[in-house]
DNA sequence: TTGTATGCGTTATCAG
DNA sequence: CTGATAACGCATACAA
């Protein structure tokens, strides 16, 4: 038995097809007595109302937005500066009765790009930078808004944005650590392109050139990264890529820098969940941060408060916030959004003894 | 200027529709030279690809799946059980490459329906009971899946599940209260109905017809408390509806109960979440879980293996995976599937003084 | 107030 | 290998 339509229904009454579609969507355009009828009627047919996917093509909207992850789903649950984005993204959304759809578009995964061109929604937010995938939203006419600067590669100067200037916030985060003496210091980053080497350590130079290298699939931001090592031109700098941002990774990370004999005097990661992973390797070596190795991170999240990380906070809230907003009202105006950052010491960084 | 179609290529370059479609999507249903040909036409043209919503229209299938919860989404996105749920969840259905739809349906939430009306998927998933939601995506002839039992109020009867055996696991817990001695025992509950008065103190049997006064709006499972309330029946127990499934009602809860001279021996939370916030308030007064007061929760997160609470463990992740691999395989056998849980005795449970 | 024709963009079918 | 036709289910514009 195939589905109930509109039709079999109009048929069966001896009426056109219009008067059903307006018995559920315009009460006002017919007599409530044939309306009643009508709802009746279709209810002892079996029919359960509009097909959704019949009404977005006729309508032209889905009322639904994706959200574009770098990675797989399940790390974006995990993330808890993923976890406050899209908080504050849904809150707006179901405020409007938007749906919210979840896409995992790894970099590099050239199948998963396909995700986006059959995403069935009317725009698309991008937990990350302008990205392969934003850019081919934009392509197929879709807003899009991303909320992690722009990488150097992929950068089409396109798309609506909410950031905050991290270039900025890392030379404030090196002018610290320069005020403090520093002259020792390793830069947890990500892994900034597909298959780059993990726990390796590069000059910064060096570094520099391997993305170039692989600037056609360079997919995380660096712009945490340059602004830091240009703040701290002249040091003894060495950046690590620890392959994923988890708390794991900077765990690992410090198993790797913690014991040997030259260690660093301070360690900056891009991002707080690689710090106090970091951390957590301190505390098995009953290391104390600030005292036996400066730390740092990027975001401020409630979890570097508590553990008294040195951190750039970002309004983390503000950005799902605004992304849906840019979003739901394409009329808006400002549609590039620098939002405020603030540097935030605590007693993770210290002089150097 | 309109967006531009199939049909437009096809006029322009003098084919017919169907060898444009073709060219995209049956690479062998034309010859090599005529495919690139109208592939750059296309792009030229400034054409994206075929349409989501008109293919999804075409096929009848739009392979994304959605999950329905009972709270706001930025709650899911904040209980350990719905992430780790979620992220298995997600796990599936990235290997599939299906996409996710996060759709929030309130009880008693009537706009919030036709969210579930208008959601353009092939089935969902209810990381909740058998709610009305899940009754009306039935209706809409929709394959559902739920995760936590039926409700006496909206049970259907129908819809796949994969759950556990709250009712026998309550059953357990209770016996081991007994065991150890306890004769005044509080149980603290989510709400069950709209509406229903925050931190106030019921007997079983009180409750037990409040709720059933509410049967047509109930929206919670109750399995739990009622095996709870069977198992413990002849002691002297008190039902505490705190409101919403967390941490902070949890310790709420706490600072109601724990600052009087009738304290109870022992206080069984329906959740792990509800039972670590209740030790938050032990804490704050020096008092001692398993000395002062005995906790017990359910789920068994990680964070109750931590806190060393005592809790009924149910396998979450398979919990996930299951209600993917369901929706995603119509075909399969064993469509309300059981899992075993276990009662995990820990330190927060002692014999009473 | 009700009905008619038509298009939304795509693809399956079947004939050439 | 290519093309004409007919749905998919609904709702807008317009006519009655």
């Amino acid at each position: 038995m195939a589905r109930v339509t509109q039709q079999d229904i109009a048929k069966v009454m001896g009426v056109s097809v219009m008067t059903v579609s307006n018995a559920f969507n315009r009460p006002d355009q017919l007599s409530p007595d044939l309306r009643t009828r009508v709802l009746e009627r279709a209810a002892k047919m079996g029919y359960t109302g509009p097909d959704a996917v019949a009404r977005q093509l006729r309508s032209g909207r889905t009322n639904t937005f994706a959200v574009a992850f770098e990675e797989k789903l399940s790390y974006a649950f995990s993330d808890p500066f993923s976890v406050a984005w899209l908080a504050a993204f849904s809150e707006v959304m179901e405020e409007s009765r938007a749906s919210i759809m979840l896409l995992s578009v790894p970099a590099g995964d050239h199948e998963a790009l396909a995700a986006v061109q059959d995403a069935a929604v009317d725009g698309i937010a991008g937990l990350c930078g302008n990205q392969p995938a934003m850019i081919r939203a934009r392509e197929r006419g879709m807003p899009t808004v991303y909320c992690t600067l722009a990488t150097r590669a992929d950068a089409d100067g396109k798309g609506d944005y909410v950031v905050i200037d991290d270039h900025a916030a890392a030379l404030e985060m090196a002018g610290l650590l320069r005020r403090l003496g520093h002259r020792r210091v390793f830069l947890l980053v990500e892994t900034l392109y597909p298959g780059q080497p993990r726990m390796a350590e590069y000059r910064p130079e060096e570094f520099r050139d391997l993305v170039d290298a692989h600037a056609g699939s360079l997919f995380s931001d660096d712009l945490r990264l340059s602004g830091l090592v240009g703040g701290l031109q002249g040091l003894d700098v060495t950046v690590v890529p620890v392959g994923t941002n988890s708390r794991a990774a900077g765990h690992a990370a410090g198993t790797l820098v913690l014991d040997r004999k030259d260690r660093p005097t301070a360690v900056v990661a891009v991002s707080d969940v690689m710090a106090l992973g970091f951390m957590d390797a301190l505390r098995q070596r009953d290391l104390v941060p600030g005292v036996d190795v400066s730390v740092a991170g990027f975001d401020g999240l409630p979890e570097a408060a508590e553990a008294g990380l040195t951190t750039i906070r970002q309004p983390v809230r503000d950005k799902g916030r605004l992304a849906a907003e840019l979003l739901l009202d394409p009329e808006r105006k400002d549609r590039r959004i620098i939002l405020p950052h603030e540097l935030i010491v605590r007693r993770s960084t210290r002089p150097v003894a």
